[in-house]
DNA sequence: CACTGATTTAAGGTTGGCGTAAGGTTTTCT
DNA sequence: AGAAAACCTTACGCCAACCTTAAATCAGTG
């Protein structure tokens, strides 16, 4: 699925404390290939060998510092580079990302924050952005990103299934218009299905569970009785 | 019926495993024309004589790019082309997008992704969105929307029944006109009905519940004696 | 091959659109 | 004017269409 847990991580710290910990948030998040290093020479030799696809580096080392190392990485390579730095050490930052690092984080850190600044570096790197086919648009308080197949809430993220984004698109496609259950079967069927008519207002009901504050009394996901379903959206300039 | 699958697809790339399971998730989407060409010749001389519907294109050929090839296709045809392209190529798709490609996707991918984007651009240029067959309408203060099956006024929205809307949109085709009982009866009901008279009178009240400012003395909506119904609807320029 | 999540099936509950009916009003005809 | 015909209005009950939940099945993954 998600290829980006499968990169190759790259911790550098002289601290055993810090990088269990890193690797046991990193584990938990489900990256499975994680290397450690204690020292630049260390670091080096991994570098070398398993070709990392991101390294976090800390700025203090007992054979050197983060930032040389991070030359000598860049003579080779350039992939990207996640600083650690202490509380204060403003300059460190400023010389970090000018030698060609990709984000700096200071300690001590929150574990959430680490995690996504981290995943943002990877996929800016490794997925590029890619051109939108669907917009995103807003029912009420709710983000439905089609392209990412999400719906947003506060906080919150609800990921949509394959049948719920089939159907939304559908839906998205024909916004502001009934569309009837049949034609809602054969975008998320195709023409020859011929299961129960009520697996379809499962789906509906699921999409409904995602998108509506009260499921059960909707005001996006709307039924037509005897046609069919529409999906109001407030089109904005 | 779903035509999208019964479209042509043609795949070139070099690397025979890859053409293979391009073809084999394709299939199991449900497609069964498929068409394979591992050199740009061999391109060009399928695309001549089976004119495939989409191409899916490697960047890299052996014997010439995916691009020239594009440009060579481009004479003649305006079919949709996806490329494949290796990762971190970034140049590539913009290059290709530049050229006239309708999507790229980064090698290696999920076929979950493959087919959601192929089944976009083939939906975008063969589905075309349809036209509105019923424009949005005025009557005095209110707005009709039959497409949405709605009446709005002020900031309140009623919905229309699917009764409701099959007579008001036979009133609508038959506008400033009178319209008989009989053919209103078998716009909702078909030919073959047999209920009272009554019934239609009912579902006309309670479309005028919905139009008019005065369902007892109708402004829009009006009686003829004797004959039937017309719906009054000012055009305007 | 067991596990996970997605999808479908199944079964029972709910409801809103629709048709019916009954009484009222307006128009037309004699 | 009186009667008949055409139409209006209101209310009520039914049942197909729809909802809801849970359990079974399927499909992908390590």
């Amino acid at each position: 699925m998600d290829e980006i847990k499968h990169k190759k991580l790259l911790i550098v710290d002289d601290e055993d404390e810090l990088r269990q910990m890193v690797e046991k948030i990193l584990r938990k998040e489900g990256f499975t290939r994680i290397f450690q290093a204690a020292t630049c020479a260390e670091a080096i030799h991994i570098c070398q060998t398993v070709k990392p696809d991101l390294t976090i580096l800390d700025v203090m080392l007992p054979d050197g510092d983060g930032f040389s190392l991070l030359s000598t990485i860049r003579q080779t390579s350039d992939m990207p580079v996640l600083f650690l730095t202490a509380r204060g050490e403003d300059e460190d930052r400023v010389l970090g990302l000018g030698l060609g690092a990709d984000d700096y984080i200071v300690k001590p850190f929150l574990p959430r924050e680490f995690v996504l600044r981290l995943m943002a570096i990877l996929r800016r790197v490794y997925l590029p952005p890619q051109p939108k086919k669907y917009p995103v648009f807003q029912l009420g308080e709710r983000t439905v990103d089609l392209e990412s197949g999400t719906v947003r809430h506060g906080g919150n993220e609800w990921p949509l299934t394959a049948k719920e984004l089939a159907l939304l698109a559908k839906l998205y496609d024909q916004r502001n218009r009934i569309v009837t259950s049949d034609a809602l079967c054969q975008a998320a069927w195709g023409d020859d299905y011929y299961g129960l008519e009520n697996t379809l207002m499962v789906h509906i009901r699921r999409i409904r569970e995602k998108i509506e504050d009260n499921p059960s009394h909707p005001h996006y996901l709307l039924t037509v009785r005897g046609l069919g379903y529409k999906l109001m959206v407030k089109e904005e300039e």
